[in-house]
DNA sequence: CTGAAAGCGCTAACAC
DNA sequence: GTGTTAGCGCTTTCAG
């Protein structure tokens, strides 16, 4: 049981002002070599270890940004997290991280206890999020960047991969060779990427032509697309099918075998959000190598550039992807 | 741009003192209806948030606790970070994320990181983890859960699933069915929970008189122990082989394919850790239901009780498994 | 190069 | 009920 120890504790054993003690924690020049020892000894001795709510409260600085994901995130946004973390590491940032559920009362929440925090800035990986609630931050002067959402002004960053243009490119080949029968299927989970697809998919149709009609709604009803894809592909057949995520790839590639649609021969099949799993299914499933951790280290990045008060940034920042062909599309 | 308002503007504002403020905001009992509208009306018209950080200093409470967990592990942990940060809510605790990479360097970084930013409280999700590095938070009386070790004294707190039981058991049957030929493949990135499983393995086969003998190592110099399985396989055979990951387990899978053996036929598989990817592999991999998201928010729930200095409570809690059979076993 | 003192924003006795 | 005041632990002028 030992007592908390503070700079005054410090400045006594090593008989110094504690003035100098936090000249020497805080590497100050000025200091003279040799109570620099002195003070630095009597840290030492005693295990001083500064206080970093107190300098938070007198550099008004915490050091500290919050980092808001959604709930689930955890699975498909590990690396992210990683990217951010890493070079938040780099720039001795700590991150305070808050998940969000449903519902935009929860979200009120956590803006609140984010504010009160008084931390330097914020990150937002949130597809839903309305501008609404940002400015909340803004209105309290807080640096913010969002990730995943082209989305930016003054004190509002964002990184993000242009989904829409993605899939374009990707559909555009297809319908130019003759392969109209494209579906894309939805993501209750990620609702604001695949309204991009959506888009994306409806441009490209519509610059040649045509016009995209299987959007396939997964009912409120079913628990999980699994079951429902189930019951749909025994009724519909596509030439092409596209998903976000990686289990709802190979939730069509095993219901596809199961109502004996060879893939990729008679449909073929892509997952936009590669995964190691996609390499891992048979035949194994092509998909886009988003950069996730480049998202969450320029994310940090660019949010470490706002707090320097750097002007001439962008504040926009699009990363690309690279298609990763494999085995469930054909060339 | 607003200036910072703090409590002394809306003291101003509402012509009281701070202490009046500090109670409404505080929801002290002791103050009078009209005043406490006045004060909120006030607060409410400066948009006034209560500084946590001075707060803290106030209170030498953060209500803040840290979590530690592997870097990479946000893939295969996210319902234990879940479970974790739903009691957190539940407490108004604040968590802040740290992650470790390699070697103890760092991890005293974190430690020290730790340790200044005064949280009241840590928990650590962490394979690899000295007793040593445990004691530095003790020494300065910060409680502690760790999550997956049992491991505990007056103030460290541990929730876990015993491993070496739950293979002990399943293994076991395997044996007493005359199947001795069973294999446990290596994970580097769990060395902890695979080195139970091996004790556990280890037990069984000699209170079957007999020996363990196929660990599978995977040699350092392969970057992916789906590449080394892939070797392995084509000189090996086992009745029953048993992995700690879904990637593993699914590496295993595919390579058997490869090498014409049937699974569960010729060969049985069994992956420790469940996931959804397992149930969409073809054949369905059996796994043990590992209750991660209680994992999580027993660990919180059982520092808030360290927190609240709640006594006779247990330290140690061993929470259980469930068997998921599926189609890469027989019966 | 070092010390004294005034904050940083808030809480908690202690008075009135 | 409400106000006064002394901290909480640290940083930063400003003197010396």
């Amino acid at each position: 049981m030992m007592k908390r120890i503070t700079i005054y504790d410090v400045a006594k054993e090593a008989d110094v002002s504690l003035a100098t003690v936090s000249r020497v924690i805080n590497g100050s020049e000025v200091v003279r070599e040799d109570t620099r020892v002195k003070v630095q000894e009597a840290i030492e001795k005693l295990g001083y270890k500064p206080n970093a709510i107190a300098q938070g409260l007198a550099l008004q600085k915490t050091t500290t940004i919050a980092l808001v994901v959604p709930e689930a995130s955890f699975f498909y946004t590990g690396q992210v997290i990683n990217g951010l973390i890493d070079v938040a590491k780099i720039y001795k940032y700590n991150i305070v991280l808050h998940t969000t559920t449903e519902g935009i009362i929860e979200m009120n929440d956590i803006i609140e206890t984010i504010i009160k925090s008084r931390v330097d800035g914020v990150v937002i990986f949130n597809d839903k999020l309305t501008r609404e609630e940002l400015n909340t931050f803004t209105h309290y002067q807080l640096p913010i960047v969002v990730i995943g959402n082209r989305l930016s002004d003054e004190s509002i960053g964002s990184v993000y991969v242009d989904y829409a243009k993605l899939i374009y490119d990707f559909v555009s080949g297809y319908l130019k060779r003759g392969i109209h029968d494209i579906a894309l299927v939805e993501d209750r989970k990620n609702p604001a990427m695949v309204k991009q697809l959506k888009e994306g998919l409806k441009k490209a149709f519509q610059d040649n032509g045509l016009q995209f009609e299987h959007y396939i709604e997964i009912p409120k009803e079913y628990r999980s697309s699994y079951l429902y894809l189930q019951e749909y592909m025994k009724q519909h057949r596509h030439q092409l099918m596209i998903t976000y995520r990686d289990s709802q790839a190979m939730a069509v590639l095993n219901t596809a075998k199961e109502c004996g649609i060879d893939v990729p021969n008679d449909m073929e099949l892509v997952c936009v959000l590669d995964s190691k799993y996609l390499s891992m299914a048979r035949p194994q499933i092509s998909g886009f190598k988003i950069p996730d951790y480049d998202l969450g280290a320029l994310a940090m990045r660019t949010l470490t550039k706002m707090l320097d008060g750097e002007e001439s940034m962008d504040k926009e920042m699009e990363l690309s992807y690279i298609y990763a062909p494999r085995k469930s599309t054909i060339q």
